[in-house]
RNA sequence: GCCCGGAUGGCGGAACCGGUAGACGCGUUGGUCUCAAACACCAAUAUCGCAAGAUGUGCCGGUUCGACUCCGGCUCCGGGUACCA
């Protein structure tokens, strides 16, 4: 083969690695395991832009590098492929889901492939398979028919919890769960329910369970939305306003693993940003639960969380929710109406609003008081929307004195600050939450530190049995249901109104076909369109599907057995590959994905279904690639106006690209910035309108590569040159008032006929005064993407591989340089001469290695050894290149030195590397079961170093010493030197660091 | 507000455990090759200075023979999160 062709030779092999299945990995093996997984992506219409790859390159590498150390490596890839997108698309064009999803995994499975990634595709899984979702919803079952016993600490089968029922009824259960949702009754009472009560009974204690819940409700996707999936009041996706409403819902009782999920963090190899997020998700606070009674209410108590009882004497008044369930018994006949006006307009003030507008303090009284439970002073009790009736208990004691909230409350109220604390200062402007000092005004605990204090008060309370310490937890149970088509049905049908699992033996339970993906008429979720779509023909099924994570939750368990009919997963093939050893994914997954992931893992822990402790041992965060937007200034936009479009090469115009212009003024009306690949300013034919130029791929309808501009008439402008001069323009365009100050830029130069460029001669002042650049997210919608497909196609996929890894440290955010890519193709053709010299056959000698030539193969060993066990790509992509430079500076065609270096390269640049391997006269394919050359530390030892001599720190000379010297024979040849004749300044040396192999200092 | 990150040439970035700051690549400039372009190759490229040299890793201070690296105090940027009691 003459030169090197990235396009011949690529698709060569990735044909071969299909044919030869050349990356299955086997359930059986004398090598080590070794799991590397990638985040599943969801396949969408748009495909992958180049920000997409990037981990993937990454996990690609690891693979491909513990393949050559002999690991036998598990690396599949899949699709998370039931989801919102696809649904929309068929709402609005009746095109069933599957079709949509089908032909977008296609084209991910395409683009995948180009890229050679080396996974095994017969693992491959899909969400919404039937043969799949049939174990998630078998997973929801297991969930559904168990209960959390916090005695063992773990989940068990409801039939145990049933079986003490019969023994001694509802007594001394410790169960996960609210209590008060809970009946109690004797042994007797329940062997004489009803099926009917029994199921009621037991339904509170399940870990699937069903119940009103207040969620996010969003009216415009017509479904119900975990937290995570609510950005700022707005839906995530679509941006759709979204309400608190109360439906029953399905739960997925994660909180009894909170305290788990929590302590299990500890052992995990993840990113600390991410272990945190989890921390603080999780919110474990540590307070007590302390009651205060009601005064002229002999029944009513009110129960308050705090994580500072500490503060109980300097609470002056007690502040419920309105959703408090107390709050109608309360309530005074005087303070009736005033209440009731406060709960209406609390009601009609929406989530948002009452997010954007956290200042202001609102509040009423109810006119009822409460009893301090320490010292009997009555306290006031109020009604304010800052506390939150899903946290705690719904109603706090306010501690003015301590918590900033209760301040700003106390003085909008005219309500006492009693300090409690010598330490506390500043009272007279705001709250001092302060810990330290010694109590004052607190009875019981005056004199006393902080944590005398906490302990004496709630010894306290516990023993007058008005209070004990609790731990708290800021995370909810996790909703389950959403009420949309295109997801996994829930397992559930009802008889008679109660909710019953359907047998395991009739799973999976198929998404039925329906005519339309709307909710009905009625405002039932789609599936109520399903004709008979009956358990036995007789019982209605649930109608919500499944969120999106829960076929995320468990599929990497899938892939280590993927076809197994009987069992989600074999005991065998569970046992031998463990979990993940390195999961690859975007850090968007911290709290989400990786939580619920990890909580069914727990619980299929507690069932005996999995062996291990934590299903992702060690988690990278790849970070995004940020696409450049040339956003279009505000104030020029009125003065833009659409007119048309040409196509540069022949002057005309296209429908294709009227529409497209179309959009872009659509998108600068609505959003103020067009967004471009490319920025050059052009001047039409008739010099009377200046373009923005558009270098566009699949961004724009029909797009294929070529040039388009758009083009905007600058109405204020009176153009009238010029031989398609741009400087002439710009010129004009200064001369008049409204660009005078405008500053001109442009990178890409387009005029280039010879020497007249104007670009040339202006370049870094010329530029749309229209837009100016901005780095941020790659997306379709801001028209800054970067299709990989073009850059594959005219540098290859090897290329584009090592650019993305090159670009910087793979963790970090980084903007997008198409430009760059050449240097590392240089690299690449450069390492080809290296095996191609006269650019004809193969002419590698058989020679024996220099010495020099041994080192530099030495150290690229070492040094990508080194850097791929620490994730640090960047660096030995651009070590790469310096071997390659020393080695073709040494004129070295050796197969000694050359062999090794492309099973070097191989993780990096695959294609490139088979191709090479088998020049060398290996089998094809061969490469990837080869074994990686073995460093030699003998090869790097010099005899001689070269020492940097300073004088106070700065360096002057360079010295040179055998390697074996002893710094007290340095430090006398240096000062035998006329070093410090020379550099001294006339002083004498003080003193003399010498740093074995390092350097010398002298101070003077 | 709180919790995490980060800041180094024109750009992306490199620098082990505190030891020659700016590797590698892009870009730029000059040159060779070409009718020309592309490709390729050679040389230069932190700043100021002809040079010797001086100054330089966001800012202020400290520790040290020596600081991008450690400590104290800021500024700005990015991400997460929020009436969580």
């Amino acid at each position: 083969m003459p030169a090197y062709r990235p396009e011949e030779i690529e698709k060569k092999w990735q044909a071969h690695w299909k044919a030869h299945h050349t990356f299955q990995a086997q359930n059986h093996s004398e090598k080590p395991k070794y799991y590397v997984l990638d985040m599943f992506p969801y396949p969408s219409g748009a495909g992958l832009h180049v920000g997409h790859p990037l981990g993937y390159i990454a996990s690609d590498i690891v693979t491909r590098y513990k393949r050559l150390r002999g690991f036998n490596v598990l690396h599949p890839m899949g699709f998370d492929s039931f989801g919102l997108p696809a649904e929309q698309y068929a709402i609005q064009t009746g095109q069933h889901p599957a079709l949509t999803t089908e032909k977008n995994i296609e084209t991910y499975v395409q683009q995948l492939s180009s890229l050679g990634f080396s996974y095994d595709w017969s693992r491959e899984v899909r969400t919404s398979d039937a043969s799949y979702y049939k174990w998630t919803q078998w997973i929801f079952l297991k969930l559904f028919n168990s209960w959390y016993n916090l005695d063992t600490n773990k989940a068990e089968p409801l039939t145990a919890l049933t079986a003490r029922f019969a023994e001694q009824g509802s007594e001394g259960i410790n169960a996960a769960g609210d209590a008060d949702e809970r009946h109690s009754f004797t042994a007797g009472q329940w062997k004489l329910f009803s099926e009917k009560q029994r199921l009621a009974v037991v339904l509170p204690y399940r870990l699937a369970y069903q119940q009103d819940t207040s969620v996010n409700w969003c009216p415009g996707l017509g479904t119900v939305l975990s937290n995570d999936e609510v950005k700022d009041g707005l839906s995530e996706r679509g941006g759709f306003p979204v309400e608190r409403r109360l439906m029953p819902q399905w739960n997925l009782r994660i909180t009894a693993y909170a305290d788990r999920l929590l302590q299990g963090l500890d052992t995990l190899d993840w990113p600390d940003a991410v272990k945190e997020m989890q921390r603080n998700w999780i919110g474990r606070s540590i307070g007590a639960e302390v009651t205060f009674p009601v005064q002229n209410h002999e029944n009513a108590q009110i129960k308050v969380y705090t994580t500072r009882v500490d503060t109980i004497y300097g609470a002056t008044f007690l502040v419920l929710a309105p959703e408090h369930e107390l709050v109608d018994t309360l309530t005074t006949p005087g303070q009736r109406a005033a209440v009731d006006e406060y709960i209406a307009a609390t009601k009609r003030r929406s989530e948002r609003d009452r997010m954007t507008d956290v200042k202001a303090v609102s509040g009423v009284f109810t006119g009822a008081y409460a009893l301090n439970p320490v010292n009997n002073e009555p306290v006031q009790i109020w009604l304010a929307d800052y506390v939150l009736a899903g946290y705690g208990t719904g109603a706090v004691m306010a501690v003015p004195s301590g918590d900033q909230r209760d301040y700003l409350f106390a003085k909008h109220f005219n309500l006492p600050i009693p300090a409690i604390s010598d330490a506390q200062q500043g009272l007279d402007q705001q709250a001092d939450p302060t810990k330290e000092g010694r109590y004052i005004n607190s009875g019981i605990i005056n004199g006393l530190t902080y944590k005398e204090a906490t302990q004496k008060l709630i010894a306290f309370l516990e023993e007058k049995g008005l209070g004990k310490g609790k731990v708290n937890f800021r995370q909810r149970d996790a909703i389950f249901g959403r009420q949309r088509y295109w997801g996994e049905p829930i397992p559930i049908y009802y008889k008679d109104g109660t909710a019953y699992g359907i047998a395991e033996a009739d799973l999976p339970l198929v998404l039925p076909e329906i005519d339309e993906y709307k909710p009905t008429e009625t405002g039932e979720p789609p599936l109520g369109r399903a004709q008979n779509w009956l358990y036995k023909d007789k019982y209605p099924y649930e109608l919500s599907t499944m969120p999106g994570w829960a076929g995320s939750s468990w599929y990497y368990l899938r892939y280590m057995d993927p076809t197994n009919e009987a069992r989600f997963v074999s005991e065998e093939a569970e046992h031998y590959w463990g979990s993940v050893d390195l999961y690859m994914g975007g850090a968007e997954h911290a709290t989400g994905h990786l939580l619920y992931a990890r909580f069914w893992y727990l619980f299929l822990k507690d069932l005996g279904l999995v062996s291990s402790g934590e299903p992702f041992q060690k988690l990278i965060n790849q970070g995004m690639i940020l696409g450049v937007s040339e956003k279009i200034n505000r104030t020029s936009i009125t003065k833009a106006n659409y007119i048309g479009q040409i196509d540069l090469a022949n002057g005309e115009e296209s429908d294709e690209a009227q529409e497209y212009l179309r959009l872009v003024f659509d998108n600068i009306q609505k959003q103020g910035k067009l967004s471009t690949a490319a920025n050059n300013i052009f001047v039409s034919a008739d010099a009377k309108h200046l373009f923005h130029g558009v270098t566009h791929d699949d961004a724009l309808p029909g797009g294929g590569g070529e040039f388009t501009i758009a083009m905007m008439s600058l109405l204020n402008v009176n153009i009238e040159c010029v031989d398609k001069n741009v400087l002439d323009v710009v010129k004009l365009a200064k001369s008049s008032k409204e660009y005078a100050d405008a500053v001109f830029v442009c990178k890409d130069g387009f005029w280039q006929d010879g020497k007249s460029n104007p670009f040339k001669a202006g370049i870094s002042e010329l530029s749309p005064f229209l837009t100016t650049p901005e780095v941020e997210k790659m997306s379709k919608s801001k028209y800054n993407v970067v299709n990989p497909n073009i850059l594959i196609d005219k540098y290859g996929a090897d290329a584009l591989r090592l650019y993305e890894m090159f670009l910087g440290p793979l963790e970090q955010y980084k903007p997008w340089n198409t430009n760059g890519i050449s240097g590392v193709s240089g690299f690449l053709k450069k390492l080809w001469r290296l095996f191609h010299p006269e650019d004809g056959a193969l002419a590698v000698t058989d020679e024996a290695a220099t010495p020099a030539e041994l080192k530099v193969l030495h150290r690229a060993i070492q040094k990508v050894q080194e850097d791929i066990e620490k994730f640090s790509f960047n660096t030995s992509v651009s070590l790469f290149m310096i071997t390659v430079n020393e080695l073709t500076a040494l004129k070295c065609h050796k197969r000694a030195i050359l062999e090794p270096l492309v099973l070097l390269v191989s993780p990096y640049a695959p294609h490139l590397a088979e191709e090479l391997w088998q020049e060398l006269g290996h089998a094809p394919g061969s490469i990837s079961t080869a074994s990686y050359p073995e460093f030699r530390e003998e090869y790097l030892v010099e005899n001689t170093v070269t020492y940097p001599l300073a004088i106070n720190g700065k360096v002057r000379e360079q010295m040179q010493f055998a390697a074996a010297a002893t710094g007290a024979e340095i430090e006398a040849a240096v000062l035998a030197s006329d070093f410090l004749a020379k550099h001294g300044e006339g002083k004498s040396a003080r003193k003399v660091i010498v740093v074995p192999g390092r350097m010398v200092n002298v101070v003077v």
